[in-house]
RNA sequence: GCCCGAGUGGUGUAAUUGGUAGCCACGCAAGACUUAAAAUUUUGUGGCCUUAUGGCCGUGCGGGUUCGACCCCCGCCUCGGGCACCA
């Protein structure tokens, strides 16, 4: 063996590692391989002027020391990075100095690509991409005109050529089509179709593709002088909205925009996630994001008061509680087109409508202005609504304001009552229908705006209750009594406390409680008892506390199996006034005053008073929980769930489902993007640009500014521009949803990769990154990738696999790393002082790899030290077929040197168990990212070997080969100077022996009565009988059984034995 | 407001998922080496009481289940993240 040089020099060795692996072409991914594939990926980082922080490198040494491993455990990794090199801040650059955003963004990329380098990650730069040159997004513009030429076939849920739905036009028009398209796209027969212009055509199929051109509201940023998506937006002061980067404020503008259809992807997005392994708050935040709904939408009939006489048709509409034949009422519809769609989800709630709420900016407004009498008023709300700015509508989150369309009644197509009409900016005209039917009773804006305005209230849900333990319990065999029940909450005349009935056979403590008696309305009733039970005779009534209750409980003061519908209301004492209680001979009730009612103290088996008195102290009177109807006519006592479904049948309602998510903006007023390849003709119609012609190449320009007035730089490009040019580019996250695609082969020119690599390597199996994508990259990626499978161009519907985040590092001072603060630590600085494989291993034992942690300088000395002392374990490596003569004379544990092997099992026991258990920990916790834990284990497995005097070459190996993973470049070196010729990546992963995982003895805790009273050193497969014998016997432990006679034992095999011992007696 | 996630020494964290709470590090204290310092090394390090043995308390707070709870259940509090009038 060569002797190791004394002093551990970082730079040496990591620069002689990192040549070495290049030379050996260590890292390089073979497409087609016969071994067994794994596509580690990690986030390729956005090259910006302020450079890497070591926050970055995290979730890069994480994939790193993953693709290690597996490299070592004999799979072909394909580890590759790039850059996503198109966005912003290269462009902000440009506008201030005037230079070339690509001239600025290659230097960059350099200066990242050296950075990443010193860190030693086995990176295949050979596959390296940047977003932004044109080999590269020629590939991101196919795509686009793939999308461009396509259309989604919801009868078949995929995406289909263009070419199809234009088959299917000719031959029969788009009745039957069924298809994701433009909510206001014109249905047309076949024949229809072929008689429009080339023009109408266009503008038809435009309603169908997937890359389609529209107006839309926008979020508009005039500092950057571009439209940002919501994902690129964050709250800024006070409820304002400003640009993720540079914080400049953002307002609502309308322009003409491209979009990609991903709604028609919704669902896929959503069912998708349960293919895939994934942090379950990302899924969550995706789902959300998403927030698909299914609901009903239900016509209510509107009715104008003022134009009756001019309409006499429609007088025989208003008929009261008539049941309305909804056919009749289509028939009016079609005459007069006045009725008002609605979307919920809660159908079942149809019978508490109150009245109905319009968006301002529903067409269907404009109609009826005529027709309200206060017509000035609702067109100065409207315009109010209008000059609103996001800001003012977040910041009036709390205070709903509306106003009623008067003269203008809905009809509930349930019971066919009418309603008043309401518009309100509370109801978006982007969501659902635009309106709503509000049920103040079971849904909080509702009630909010109800309250506000004093409209009226309507319970028609009831929560189900069942006491399904103790005295109470519910006896579902036997006959039940059907009962009204109030239950009243009365408040003392002056101070704050409430009156509590005390049953004394029962030990029960609750609200005024009792039945309704035959035609008696419930105040009244609620009075009755009161004066009853407490004598107090004058009170004020104050309010209903929410939606009733169905209780269903056994009375056992009566022996009745009961099922009540409890109403509770809300009383104040006027005065003390109050007769004389005769005390019920039967029950034995008194009464008291509690002044904070503690539900547990004072309400047996409290599940109403409880639920009431929540309400009152909340002031929260909505229940919008499922639960049983009421009046509700003949849908009384279905559950919410069955009258969903009856109901919408009645009324002719149709089952639908809304999405949150919108059709994502993808255009930019930019220059630094990818050119969007298409020409707009003299005609007015759209051409795309052909295959052979991408890329369509990003012209030069003298001023990178933006115009200001909503275009693109390229807008003042007179050649450009009178080729028809698109001056619009695409947004920053076009580059990164297909990237992945091209690593697998980079630099294919007839294809964004060949069908071999694609279906070689399949998908990511490790994607590590960022949480802060979830709504973004993450969506848009699943999403190209979803469409480019519909296209049979890519073999899974799933890019990722398997992905996993990496928390944040801040600063020493907890708070994110950024000059402002001056709390930036750079990776740069650390490998020069502490080394490359310093850094790895200290940023892995920081802490749980997905949390938020503080970077500590102070903490990265241990990680030092921890490789300093592999690095000297080399001097006490011995081989086992060629002890040193020191070896023997060794005096360990006073056995004599009657023999070597004796001795050397003697030796390697000290650390044999520990470091097959390390083994074992260190794969297991690799490909679980719980390093933190692996670098604790290989800690502890380490300061083993120190204590021995000797640790055997093999012994020795094995550790190095674990550690290899974190620590990389000094592995290497080790490894080689034990004289390996092979690198430690070839030479496989140590296995470890299951039989030396346990160990002969074990510690076993005695507990007496669940304390620790002592440990006895046994054998581990030591029996019950034997350990309590022991630990009877045993002195720590004896002293604490004398108190008693032992009624239990528990015993843990190898872990621990507890003695039950009954005090006193 | 709604939906997720988390609260453990001075600090970052660990705990076989119901079985010795505090592993591994950092920091701190004391000792060794040194003329000295740094580095290295040894020992100690949750709190309180005790000379030690030992004892009591202790995983955000309050309850519960259990022989036994950081872990499970109920009710709160605090912090972080997501959504924000999505019917």
């Amino acid at each position: 063996m060569k002797s190791a040089p004394k002093v551990y020099d970082h730079k040496k060795i990591e620069s002689k590692w990192q040549k070495e692996w290049e030379k050996k072409g260590a890292f390089k991914a073979v497409t087609g391989s016969k071994k067994p594939k794994k596509y580690a990926l990690s986030m390729f980082p956005y090259p910006s002027g302020a450079g890497l922080h070591v926050g970055h490198p995290r979730g890069y040494i994480a994939n790193d020391v993953y693709a290690r491993l597996m490299r070592t455990k004999g799979f072909n990794v394909l580890h590759p990075m790039g850059f996503d090199s198109f966005g912003l801040p290269a462009e902000q650059y440009a506008i201030k100095t005037g230079n070339n955003p690509k001239v600025f963004t290659d230097q960059l990329v350099k200066q990242y690509r050296k950075q990443l380098d010193i860190i030693g990650f086995g990176y295949d730069w050979s596959r390296q991409v940047a977003t932004h040159r044109p080999e590269y997004y020629k590939w991101t513009q196919s795509i686009f005109l793939k999308l461009y030429g396509s259309w989604y076939n919801k009868a078949k849920d995929r995406a289909e050529s263009i070419d199809d739905l234009v088959k299917i036009l000719e031959k029969s028009g788009n009745g039957k089509v069924n298809a994701v398209c433009g909510a206001d796209t014109k249905i047309v027969t076949g024949s229809e179709w072929k008689k429009m212009s080339e023009l109408e055509k266009h503008n038809l199929l435009m309603k169908y593709r997937l890359a389609y051109e529209g107006e839309s509201e926008v979020n508009w940023c005039p500092e950057l002088g571009t439209v940002l998506a919501n994902d690129e937006i964050v709250d800024g002061p006070n409820g304002t909205q400003v640009s993720e980067r540079g914080g400049h404020l953002v307002e609502k503008k309308s322009l003409r925009q491209w979009f990609l259809r991903i709604t028609a992807y919704a669902d896929r997005l959503i069912s998708g996630l349960d293919t895939i392994d994934w942090p379950s708050h990302i899924k969550e935040i995706q789902k959300n994001w998403i927030g698909r709904s299914e609901g009903v939408q239900v016509k209510f009939e509107i009715r104008r008061v003022n134009l009756s006489s001019v309409i006499p048709a429609e007088a025989g509409i208003q008929s009261e509680n008539s049941n309305l034949d909804p056919r009749i009422r289509e028939d009016d519809n079609a005459r007069e087109g006045l009725s008002i769609e609605v979307f919920t989800t809660r159908v079942d709630t149809l019978f508490g409508v109150t009245y109905v709420v319009i968006a301002p900016e529903h067409e269907l407004v404009k109609k009826l202005l005529d027709s309200v009498s206060n017509k000035k008023e609702v067109e100065k709300y409207i315009e109010e609504v209008k000059n609103k700015t996001a800001e003012d509508r977040t910041a009036e989150n709390k205070e709903k304001t509306g106003v009623a369309l008067k003269g203008v009644t809905a009809i509930n197509p349930a019971n066919g009552e009418e309603v008043p009409v309401w518009i309100a900016d509370y109801v978006l005209a982007s969501y659902g229908t635009g309106a709503v039917m509000a049920v103040p009773a079971h849904d909080d804006r509702d009630f909010a705006f109800a309250k506000k305005y004093r409209l009226e209230i309507k319970h028609v849900i009831a929560e189900d209750k069942v006491h399904n333990s103790g005295a109470l319990k519910f006896r579902p065999n036997e006959p039940i009594v059907k009962r009204s029940v109030i239950r009243a909450v009365v408040k003392h005349w002056s101070e704050d406390k409430y009156l509590i009935l005390n049953w004394k056979d029962h030990n029960w403590n609750t609200f005024i409680s009792g039945g309704v008696e035959n035609d008696e309305d419930l105040i009244e009733s609620a009075k009755r008892e009161v004066e009853e039970e407490t004598g107090y005779m004058n009170l004020k009534f104050i309010r209903e506390i929410g939606s009733p209750f169905k209780v269903k409980f056994y009375a056992p003061h009566k022996n009745q199996n009961r099922e009540d519908i409890q109403q509770g209301l809300c009383f104040q004492l006027i005065d003390s006034e109050q007769k004389e209680v005769v005390e019920d001979e039967k029950t034995k009730h008194s009464f008291g005053w509690v002044e904070e009612l503690k539900i547990k103290d004072t309400v047996e088996e409290g599940i109403i008073d409880s639920v009431l008195w929540k309400r009152i102290q909340s002031e929260n009177f909505v229940s919008i929980d499922d639960g049983v109807l009421i009046n509700s006519g003949k849908f009384d006592g279905l559950s919410s769930e069955e009258a969903r479904k009856e109901i919408t049948k009645a009324v002719g309602g149709k089952f639908v489902t809304k999405y949150k998510m919108r059709d994502a903006v993808f255009a930019r007023q930019r220059y630094w993007g990818e050119p969007i390849p298409l020409i707009h003709e003299k005609d007015g119609t759209i051409k795309s640009l052909k295959e052979k012609d991408l890329p369509l190449e990003l012209p030069n320009v003298k001023s990178y500014a933006p115009t200001g007035n909503a275009e693109s730089p390229l807008s003042s490009v007179k050649s450009w521009v009178k080729a028809g040019y698109e001056t619009n580019t695409m947004p920053g996250w076009a580059g990164s949803s297909w990237y992945f695609l091209r690593y697998m082969d980079p630099q294919n020119k007839k294809y964004l990769a060949s069908e071999k690599a694609l279906e070689y390597w399949g998908q990511v199996d490790m994607y590590v990154g960022g949480a802060e994508h979830a709504t973004g990259h993450l969506l848009y990626s699943r999403f190209w990738n979803k469409f480019l499978h519909d296209l049979k161009i890519v073999p899974n519907e799933e890019p990722f696999k398997v992905l996993r985040n990496q928390g944040m590092i801040l600063g020493a001072d907890h708070r994110k790393m950024s000059k402002r603060w001056g709390n930036v630590v750079n990776p740069d600085d650390v490998v020069k002082t502490y080394g490359a494989d310093t850094l790895r291993v200290f940023e892995m034992f920081i802490g749980p790899f997905d949390s938020q942690l503080p970077w500590s300088t102070d903490g990265i000395i241990g990680s030092r030290r921890f490789i300093e002392k592999v690095w000297k374990l080399q001097y006490k490596v011995v081989d086992k077929n060629n002890l040193p003569s020191n070896f023997l004379s060794l005096n360990h544990s006073g056995t004599n040197d009657s023999g070597g092997s004796r001795m050397a099992k003697i030796l390697q026991g000290k650390y044999e168990n520990t470091l097959h258990k390390t083994i074992k920990k260190v794969g297991e916790d690799i490909e679980s990212f719980n390093f933190n834990t692996a670098i604790s284990a290989m800690m502890i497995c380490l300061n083993e070997m120190e204590k021995s005097e000797f640790v055997y070459k093999e012994d020795f190996e094995k550790f190095i080969q674990i550690l290899y993973p974190f620590a990389s470049h000094v592995t290497e070196e080790i490894w080689s100077l034990l004289g390996n010729k092979k690198i430690i990546q070839d030479s496989g992963w140590p296995k470890y022996d299951p039989k030396k995982l346990v160990n002969d003895t074990i510690k076993l805790m005695v507990q007496v009565n669940g304390k620790v009273r002592g440990e006895l050193v046994v054998s581990g497969d030591i029996k019950e009988g034997e350990a309590l014998e022991l630990a009877k016997n045993s002195e720590s432990v004896s002293k604490w059984l004398e108190v008693g006679e032992i009624i239990k034992v528990v015993f843990v095999p190898g872990r621990l034995i507890n003695i039950v011992v009954k005090i006193g007696s």
